[in-house]
RNA sequence: GGCGCGUUCGUCUAGUGGCCUAGGACGCCGCCCUUUCAAGGCGGAGAUCAGGGGUUCGACUCCCCUACGCGCUACCA
């Protein structure tokens, strides 16, 4: 049996990290046993439709480099994959339940379901349809059908119990006199998910149905329509929830929670792959890198843990350093290229000296912990303008002492000034530096602090020497000149 | 309220009756390295395995109860 995975997002916005996750999961299982993967989208609720979201989802799916078989952009043997599409397919599956006496039309008001759930919670029973349309026959359905509104109703088994043997979790049991017959078709001839999910993975010869804790509680519903269809079920593994380190759901207060959020901030795709791939499932009890191929090769339900997993930042920031070291210098150079093109300032021309760039992308490497902090880092290489800081600044590690700040600058001056403009590398400079710790009677560390605002107008970020050395001589001179100016 | 799921260091997790005086990773702390910031190296603190009962020669692992958290309880998915 080849197996073959969906991941079935509702256009209602931009995906979510724990919807993606499962897409990740599912994903992976169709890859690990040489199986297909498919997009549908699951568009039954007019009322939700965020415009735009078709996009999100495939450009979501794409970052991550996550790719799909069949879909309603690549189509395949059971397309349309667009649910919207398929309204037929739901209406035969109705009407065919109603024959079977496995569903029948409910014309009930939402008037009247809303004051029975109303008294229901009043009177403390547990809410759900009475089954007040339970016995309509056939004959009057079939004419109140033709004036009247109506809905068809899913019956659910009265007695026994329903079983769900989850890849995840194991052997759940529903008892069946507690479900209640829940809505099929809706009165705008839509399906609800519960009848499009099992129509689809069926038509679609899905064999694992992977998605979110939240199902767990309607499989029953499921199941009963696979049997009352006659179709063979779907295997399930309900994947444990996503939550803030709060504990609670993840919501804006715990975070981004739209993937492309991520893309924007500046993770790598392969660092958010890892990092999703280990929330919730793992290799063995020690591999915390894991790559694309790895995963795609190892995954297996089996090993999906049941508890919900907390969205850890500090851990992705972790990872997403381990995969920019891992870049070849030629690709890490394109990313650094890439973000300062993205961030810097717009006066500062494009496209930004190819030189300049490779100088420095060696040096942002153990830096940066996200994307968005290339930029900043760098901002003062480019451009004619020297940066601005508060004069301060120049002597803040030095206890606020200027007169001290200038001293350096004024031997600053003096030791690089002597370096002549055919000599001025890294090496040069350093001793030239270095040389002022006699005169000055202070440590580079001690006085390291001044040159570093003087040059770059902050007091941390990419080595000073190398710094120097990339901004040229004149440029660096001239900073120190205006330092002095600063100072005096 | 009802039904369901979950509960191992702050976090992600390993663990399927003895290998566990519970392992790894992130984070945190300290030291080293060091021109800043990082990165890196080394070391440390950190979990009586939610609590309580069983079963067993033996339980983190099996069973029951309790507590807490979460999910569902719509003509939303």
């Amino acid at each position: 049996m080849t197996v073959r995975t969906r991941y079935a997002p509702s256009p209602t916005g931009d995906p979510h990290v724990g919807n993606i996750r499962s897409a990740v999961f599912a994903w992976a299982m169709a890859r690990a046993n040489g199986g297909q993967f498919l997009l549908r989208i699951e568009d039954t609720d007019r009322a939700r439709l965020v415009p735009g979201s078709m996009d999100a989802i495939f450009e979501s799916l794409r970052w991550l480099g996550i790719d799909w078989d069949e879909g309603p952009d690549v189509g395949g043997p059971h397309a349309p994959y667009v649910q919207s599409e398929r309204l037929h397919l739901y209406q035969a599956a109705a009407s065919e339940l109603i024959a079977k006496g496995r569903a029948y039309r409910c014309f009930c008001t939402a008037e009247r379901l809303d004051a029975m759930r109303a008294s229901q919670t009043a009177a403390k029973r547990p809410p759900g349809y009475d089954g007040l349309c339970r016995g309509i026959d056939a004959a009057e359905s079939e004419s109140r059908a033709k004036s009247e509104p109506f809905v068809v109703r899913f019956r659910m088994k009265d007695e026994g119990q329903t079983v769900l043997r989850d890849l995840v979790r194991g052997e759940i049991v529903f008892e069946n006199a507690l479900q209640d017959d829940f809505v099929a078709l809706k009165s705008d001839g839509f399906p609800t998910y519960h009848l499009a999910v099992v129509v689809d993975d069926h038509e679609m010869e899905i064999t694992h149905a992977i998605r979110g804790d939240e199902w767990v509680s309607s499989a029953p519903k499921h199941l009963q329509i696979f049997e009352a269809l006659g179709y063979e079920p779907t295997l399930f593994a309900h994947l444990p929830l996503i939550v803030g380190v709060d504990r609670k759901k993840l919501s804006k207060r715990s975070g981004d929670t739209a993937l492309l959020d991520y893309a924007k901030k500046g993770y790598l795709p392969d660092a958010m792959l890892n990092f999703l791939t280990l929330l919730g499932w793992s290799l063995d009890d020690k591999t915390t890198i894991i790559s694309r191929e790895t995963l795609l090769k190892s995954f297996t339900v089996e090993r999906v843990v049941p508890n919900p997993a907390a969205f850890d930042l500090d851990r992705l920031n972790f990872l997403n350093g381990q995969y920019i070291k891992q870049l070849t210098d030629e690709q890490w150079e394109a990313v650094v290229r890439e973000w300062a093109e993205r961030d810097l300032p717009g006066h500062i021309l494009r496209p930004l000296d190819e030189d300049l760039v490779r100088q420095v992308a060696p040096l942002l490497r153990d830096r940066v912990g996200t994307l968005s902090e290339v930029a900043p880092q760098i901002e003062f290489l480019f451009g004619g303008a020297a940066p601005e800081y508060p004069k301060e600044l120049l002597s803040e590690r030095l206890g606020g002492e200027h007169m001290e700040a200038l001293r350096v600058v004024d031997a600053a001056l003096l030791a690089l000034d002597a370096v002549s403009p055919e000599l001025w590398v890294k090496e040069r400079i350093e001793a030239a530096i270095r040389g002022m710790e006699e005169p000055l009677g202070m440590k580079l560390r001690k006085f390291a602090s001044v040159l570093y605002v003087a040059a770059m107008g902050r007091a941390a970020g990419i080595p000073l020497f190398d710094s120097l050395e990339i901004l040229g001589r004149e440029r660096s001179l001239d900073r120190l000149r205006r330092a002095r100016g600063l100072l005096e």
